[in-house]
DNA sequence: AGTATGACGGTTA
DNA sequence: CTAACCGCCATAC
């Protein structure tokens, strides 16, 4: 799992992610490549909070997790980075059609890749 | 401590 | 098909 990556474990700065907070992105370090997560289904790992909550998190701590993993329920990335999600989801394999992610296709089960 | 905000989701119009 | 409204809950101020 994707702990702090600035080297110590030790002490860190003041706004550290909350333990709600690392729950999330602990879910959204494990989505694979070439698949994609939405904020309902992040939501539903964690079997709390709500879809805005994860949204809120990623926008706060998810500089450190692949967010553009993790997409709307429509398919289409996050208004935010929009572009560089389709880039990066493009890049990975992920079936996108005209801005929208195929879910039916690669939609994450949260079932391990191997 | 209370209030406002936000990378959302689902329903209704 | 698109637009608007309400509910949801952690975070920020």
């Amino acid at each position: 799992m994707l702990r702090r990556v600035g080297g110590a474990v030790g002490p860190r700065s003041a706004h550290e992610p909350s333990a709600y907070a690392e729950r999330v992105l602990e879910v959204v370090a494990q989505v694979p490549a070439g698949r994609v997560m939405t904020y309902g289904d992040v939501r539903e790992w964690l079997g709390e909070s709500s879809p805005r909550a994860v949204g809120v998190v990623l926008a706060h701590h998810g500089h450190d997790v692949p967010w553009w993993r993790v997409v709307l329920a429509d398919g289409r990335p996050a208004p935010v980075g929009r572009e560089r999600a389709l880039a990066r989801l493009a890049a990975e394999g992920v079936p996108v059609e005209d801005g929208r992610v195929d879910l039916a296709a690669a939609r994450w089960d949260g079932r391990p890749p191997a």
